[in-house]
DNA sequence: ACAGGGGTTCCATATAGTGAAACAGTTTCG
DNA sequence: CGAAACTGTTTCACTATATGGAACCCCTGT
């Protein structure tokens, strides 16, 4: 039409994408007239197009007639984040380094106020960590809290920094610096921090996009597991993560 | 072309939404081409109908150029079910709640193996519910809980159902009938089933396609509130759910 | 070097999308 | 009330726009 630069050869689709796209990012329903006007499209075409998105399930109407996302987008929404996908997704995960190591992994994800212990694969050594699931962890004391703070997959409390241990990182400026050291590594440790004789290492699970939104650990008794043992396990987890990562690489 | 019986006059975009809509339901990345095929669609179109879709963000290419959901589709997914939307938009109704009928109200999702607690306002009296948030409540014994597993937020442990108090239901059959008449009712009532001289009402949050996403409840001591007390909080609770969602009645 | 697998670009063609205008409901307000 | 001012939908003549076969460009394996 008149503002054509390039042909793009899609100028339906590319409509239909920018309706949709400003649907689900606005946070209140939008009416058809308000979409039309601000796309600058008119009403009929935007009647038509919506109408096609709506047949689709991408979008659908509250009572006034207004649109917001639809049955498709929402149940995948549902599946995207539900716990139980990334519990899958890293099962395996979990498993190879249980038995690499002989020592407990834990998966976790941000939580309110403590991070949330999702799942758990026991070591084959009688001595090891207990079960986790459920346990109330603060971020600031774990190695799976720590990388969750370090990838900004959750913001640091304003409360005090609570003591568990005499090891356990309280003053706010020091706990910065550790964030720093866990980007600069690419693991989280922690010894002595969260229990007497506890020691973990912990790396990011990342999306697609390099978003993290969770954390792996591997977690046993400071007599089994030297901090040499730990870095060598931390670049272990990695690796083992980026192995199940959805693109493989070429060969 | 060949197959048409209406015209519906929006080909493109039908092509490009059921090329997305699979893209997002199936799990594994999907090639080019396979998706041409399935489709019934020339290369070069797919080919141009996944450009668009990637300009917009609405799908991405991982390492092999297969297509998955896009950041706009995976922050939206992420925005979505984060548990602080839920609280934002309940957040009046559980003030409502505890202004009009002096109570503590809760807002709860579904949680691993425990309900989980997001939010409270606590009534004016002084004898009330204590801060539940973060607190592991059973589904079987909380009247937050029997909502959820009533509307298949989330599915009966397989575990044994842990004796509370001596009111509390620890028979399979008769966690079934008591669900079965939740769901009658619409809304759900302990009287001293998690802790003796409580007791609490619950009712379900819905999303627009019915789907029970939380509960809400209002409890307190059973000494304050009879039986007739809590059905009649019941029928306010659901209201009060009703009136904040998205879509406004008429006037 | 080549066969076979991905995916993209070209371009003549006519189909499929377009939008002004007319139509059909609501709500508002004088 | 009834007219005005909103909504959103339907129609239809027009041509701009999407189409798809073929050519093309990678790769990777043999």
């Amino acid at each position: 039409m008149a503002k054509s630069e390039l042909t793009t050869g899609t100028q339906a689709i590319d409509r239909a994408t920018a309706l949709l796209t400003d649907v689900l990012q606005s946070n209140s329903p939008q009416l058809l007239g308000s979409l039309a006007r601000t796309h600058d499209i008119p009403k009929s075409t935007t009647s038509r197009i919506l109408g096609a998105l709506e047949r689709a399930g991408l979008v659908q109407r509250d009572r006034n007639g207004a649109f917001l996302a639809g049955q498709v987008l929402t149940s995948f929404a549902r599946e995207q984040n539900q716990d139980s996908v990334l519990v899958a997704r890293m099962r395996t995960v979990l498993e190879t380094l249980s038995d690499r190591t002989g020592e407990t992994s834990n998966l976790a994800v941000p939580g309110n106020g403590f991070i949330n212990l999702l799942d758990q694969v026991d070591g084959h050594y009688l001595l090891g960590a207990t079960n986790w699931i459920g346990k109330r962890v603060p971020y600031h004391a774990s190695a799976l809290g720590k990388i969750l703070l370090a990838y900004s997959a959750v913001t640091i409390s304003s409360g005090r920094l609570e003591r568990l241990t005499d090891k356990t990182i309280t003053s706010r400026t020091r706990l910065l610096e550790e964030l720093e050291e866990v980007r600069r590594r690419g693991f989280a440790i922690i010894e002595n921090e969260l229990e007497e004789g506890l020691v973990a290492v912990a790396a990011p699970i990342r999306e697609l996009d390099g978003r993290v939104v969770g954390a792996i650990s591997v977690s046993g008794p400071s007599t089994r597991l030297s901090n040499k043992e730990l870095v060598r396990i931390g670049d272990l987890i990695i690796s083992e993560i980026d192995a199940v990562q959805i693109n493989r690489k070429k060969k």
